[in-house]
RNA sequence: GGGCGCAUAGCUCAGUUGGUUAGAGCACUGCCCUUACAAGGCAGGUGUCGGGGGUUCGAGUCCCUCUGCGCCCA
């Protein structure tokens, strides 16, 4: 050991550290990737890319302190950590923010223009087409400076990552990598086209996929419609909530079992307004008591319409178009002409409008039965929509993952079997997922803005586009957009020409990008080297809201692209609830931002209160855990600072060498099995734990330890009691400095330098076979007990005599078992001068419990 | 309707294969300037472990059931 003494404050301060520990991590590269190492000695983490737009929240602090802790333990246990970090900063949110703000909108028919430039003031309301490479130009710019605030945070919070691999999944590389990537599922057959009912979001104008989707409750009203029987014998009167779909009905449906409509099946009713004759069916999915028992199929107006009209073999009767209007053109299905002129009323408007002209209709023409009951229902949204979500039939692009095919489901569902779920249970959730998929992963999306299909295709002599013979990129020329890209041997006055050729005008769901952060991270596409070294990586951290959609379709394309396990162990985290315990969401208004707390309380300290929450478990806000984490900090400097100030002990080497001392070699046994279980903690993800344990022993070694050996550590040099205790403090600083270092990067960091050359980052993470050698054999961690026991006692006495710890105790009388009082007796100086003993004397009993009788010396009044 | 989780002190939460008298921090109260720390230290009270039943020598812990809350899915 070197001693620094000079370098050791005066009065140690947190004040200022967070910079002060920056500047020395960047300038000796403590968190540098070591590329040169091989699979083996790595371990690697898919960071979540958090989405650059607008601000972090303190959610995103808890979360990233959870991995960076499990990241500094790996590294110090000699492992090559990779531990990249990316920015999200493509998709919808990153595309809104730049349609406000520079007031342009993405046409990707129109060409690039090099000398672009924004319009001077922001117009929403008049915006600026713009082609696509403009509008990505745009975004960058807009990102930027948020990338910056972004990464100044997460400095500042102490994450150990290696900033030089920092990837953005608006680059080329990562949109080659998706592009690539499709390709491959292109080529496998796992990757298909298809013109089917999809759900479709009327604002953002898209298709929406499976795992976007949420319920909401929504007031509405069962309307009741009667339809004239063809046979001209009554009415069957369905009760509906959406009696604006009545033009697109092509039958009624009943319970095969329902005997109320079990003689109606088979036959024909008449629409009413609009006459059409449409039969009477049976399906299992009509619920008896649900509205009058028997229903009205339109096309579409739920997903259960979508499973009639498949199951039933119905015709398809779409009107509702794609902005969310009743389509202009006339329904062919219509024949008579009072019908069509019903309809004339309805066509252009939205669905809103048009119910409300239709319920006029059906009370003028008797069709009506009563008033409207308002109902409370579920009903189909995007997660990140406004409006109920319509259904219109397109042509989509999908990814299979098990929604159609009971065997591939097995396999994904054999995948979730072997990953390694922190906390355990979270495996139910995924596991769930995959059993009620109900279709294909549908990856393209109506947008502007994101990764482009590498696809064009080919214009027949018609000048139509033939969907069913996609021309693919090859995968030398990606990244391309073929909106300004042309495929090979076609030239560029052939785009949109009978005979040439067109781009695919979508683009890919963020997810079909999202999921592919394993292979972007590790360099898949141009890196195979690295690739190598880091894949398939160890460790997917994430919050468990997105098990459904990230974490499965992860699996799904490192499944299909490398047949592995993108990562062995999935860590889930829990939310940040408010003090109020409301999930803080920027909807609800409550969000808290990190960087005043990391300013008031420290990093350190804030972390301390990250990593206090159990895996995976909800937490709420706790202002007061962050005092404690910057208590716990203030105490390490000033216990460092005390322990260090002695002259530096002459260390022998070997077994037992210079830890004389009953008390010393008791406290390293505990240690040694504090650190045990510390590693067992962290072995298994759980850095709460660890912390814990780490957090019981500082305060018990500060409170007792501390002032047992305080006046046998002053005695002077030369006196091997001393050394005892001096060498013991010393090695138990070391090494509790080393497991508070995962969590307290900053503080633990600042001590280390005090005594030693280096980073305790570099440091290597303490094992418990140090502290037993160093111990010896006969070191009894238990008689810590009884002897804390007697100084707990001796002190309650003083504080019940009203006097100071340090007023002398006449006599104490212990009795206690013959073991504890060996115990005790075998650290009686150190409890004697702890607590200014003058006699002891032991009375032997069968009880294991200690106690004591303890007798104050008389108090000299004459002050 | 199905699945998962939670329920322990006033508050926030530990309590790992069942095992002494169920713990910590905060809050509250009192004492103490003690040469690492007053942004500190020491000490103190508080529990039908959600209800009921069962297994066991022994249950906060395992099983059943009920209640309440949360999340996911249908």
């Amino acid at each position: 050991m070197t001693t620094h003494p000079t370098g050791i404050p005066e009065k140690p301060s947190l004040d200022g550290i967070e910079a002060r520990m920056m500047g020395h991590w960047d300038a000796e590269g403590v968190y540098r990737f070591d590329r040169t190492a091989t699979r083996d000695a790595v371990f690697s983490i898919d960071t979540p890319p958090p989405t650059v737009s607008g601000s972090l929240h303190i959610g995103h602090v808890f979360s990233y302190t959870h991995t960076d802790t499990i990241a500094r333990y790996q590294r110090m246990r000699g492992k090559a950590v990779f531990y990249p970090m990316g920015w999200d900063d493509n998709g919808l949110a990153t595309e809104r923010r730049v349609q406000n703000f520079f007031g342009v909108r993405c046409d990707p028919s129109l060409p690039f223009d090099p000398a672009f430039t924004p319009p001077a003031k922001a117009d929403p309301k008049n915006q600026v087409p713009v082609s696509r490479p403009n509008f990505i130009g745009l975004c960058k710019q807009l990102v930027a400076d948020d990338e910056v605030a972004f990464e100044e945070l997460f400095r500042m919070l102490g994450l150990s990552v290696d900033w030089s691999y920092l990837y953005k999944t608006i680059s080329d590389q990562c949109i080659r990598t998706s592009q690539q990537a499709f390709l491959g599922n292109l080529s496998r057959g796992e990757a298909y086209q298809h013109e089917a009912p999809t759900l479709w979001d009327v604002d953002f104008g898209t298709a929406v996929a499976q795992a976007e989707l949420v319920d909401k409750e929504m007031s509405a009203a069962y309307h009741q419609v009667a339809f004239a029987r063809t046979d001209g014998t009554g009415n069957i009167v369905i009760d509906t909530t959406r009696p604006e779909l009545l033009a697109s009905c092509c039958a009624l449906v009943a319970h095969p079992d329902d005997p109320r409509f079990q003689p109606l099946f088979g036959t024909t009713v008449l629409t009413p307004l609009y006459g059409v004759e449409v039969p009477v069916l049976a399906h299992r999915l009509a619920d008896p008591d649900k509205g009058t028992g028997v229903a009205m199929i339109c096309t579409f107006g739920d997903l259960t319409d979508v499973i009639w009209w498949r199951e039933l073999d119905l015709p398809t009767r779409a009107l509702i178009t794609r902005d969310g209007r009743f389509s202009q053109n006339e329904p062919e299905w219509i024949g008579s002409q009072a019908g069509l002129a019903a309809y004339a009323e309805i066509a252009g408007k939205s669905s809103k409008q048009a119910q409300k002209v239709v319920v006029e209709q059906l009370r003028a023409a008797g069709a009506m039965l009563g008033e409207p009951r308002p109902i409370q229902h579920p009903v189909k949204f995007y997660e990140k929509g406004d409006r109920p979500l319509e259904i219109v039939t397109s042509r989509q692009w999908y990814i299979r993952n098990g929604g159609r095919s009971a065997e591939l489901r097995d396999v994904f569902l054999a995948r979730g079997e072997q990953i390694t779920w922190h906390p355990g249970h979270m495996h139910h959730r995924y596991s769930n997922w995959v059993e009620g998929l109900n279709g294909d992963w549908l990856i393209s999306r109506q947008r502007y803005f994101g990764v482009p299909f590498p696809l064009w295709y080919p214009v027949d002599e018609h000048g139509e586009p033939d969907f069913d013979h996609p021309i693919a990129a090859t995968v030398s020329r990606l990244p391309i957009d073929p909106s300004t890209d042309v495929p090979d041997g076609y030239s560029q006055v052939q785009r949109g020409q009978a005979g040439g050729f067109v781009g695919d005008p979508d683009v890919m769901d963020t997810w079909a990008t999202s999921s592919l952060t394993p292979q972007i991270a590790t360099h898949w596409v141009d890196d195979a080297d690295l690739f190598g070294r880091v894949f398939p990586m160890d460790m997917r951290p994430q919050g468990h809201d997105i098990i459904r959609t990230w974490l499965f379709s992860t699996v799904v394309r490192a499944h299909y692209e490398h047949n592995a396990l993108p990562w062995t162990d999935a860590a889930l985290a829990g939310w940040i609830l408010d003090p109020d315990r409301k999930k803080m969401s920027k909807s609800v208004g409550n969000v808290v931002t990190p960087m005043p707390l990391l300013q008031q309380y420290g990093s350190d300290a804030v972390r301390y209160w990250a990593a206090s929450a159990r895996p995976g478990i909800d937490t709420a806000l706790d202002e007061g855990q962050m005092k404690i984490g910057r208590k716990l900090s203030l105490k390490i400097l000033n216990a460092s600072k005390f322990t260090l100030s002695f002259p530096t002990p002459a260390v022998g080497v070997g077994a037992g060498a210079g830890v004389t001392e009953a008390l010393d070699q008791a406290m390293l046994a505990r240690l040694a099995l504090v650190v045990g279980d510390a590693t067992a903690a962290f072995d298994g993800f759980d850095y709460a734990r660890a912390l814990e344990r780490a957090e019981d022993f500082f305060w018990w070694f500060c409170d007792d330890y501390v002032e047992l050996v305080k006046t046998r550590a002053y005695s002077g040099e030369g006196n091997p009691a001393a050394a005892s205790a001096l060498i013991a403090l010393r090695v138990a600083l070391d090494v509790m400095v080393r497991l508070f270092a995962p969590f307290l990067p900053f503080v633990t960091d600042e001590v280390w330098r005090w005594s030693q050359d280096g980073s305790v980052h570099g440091a290597t993470w303490p094992t418990a076979a140090e502290l037993t050698n160093m111990a010896g054999a006969d070191a009894n961690a238990d008689a810590l007990g009884p002897i804390g026991e007697v100084l707990a006692q001796v002190r309650r006495a003083k504080t019940e005599g009203k006097v100071s710890q340090r007023a002398v105790v006449e006599h104490v009388v212990i009795t206690s078992s013959s073991d504890s009082c060996s115990a005790i007796n075998s650290a009686l100086h150190d409890i004697r001068d702890a607590g200014s003993i003058r006699a002891f004397e032991f009375v032997q009993s069968d009880a294991d419990v200690v106690s004591c009788v303890v007798t104050l010396a008389e108090i000299d009044t004459a002050t």
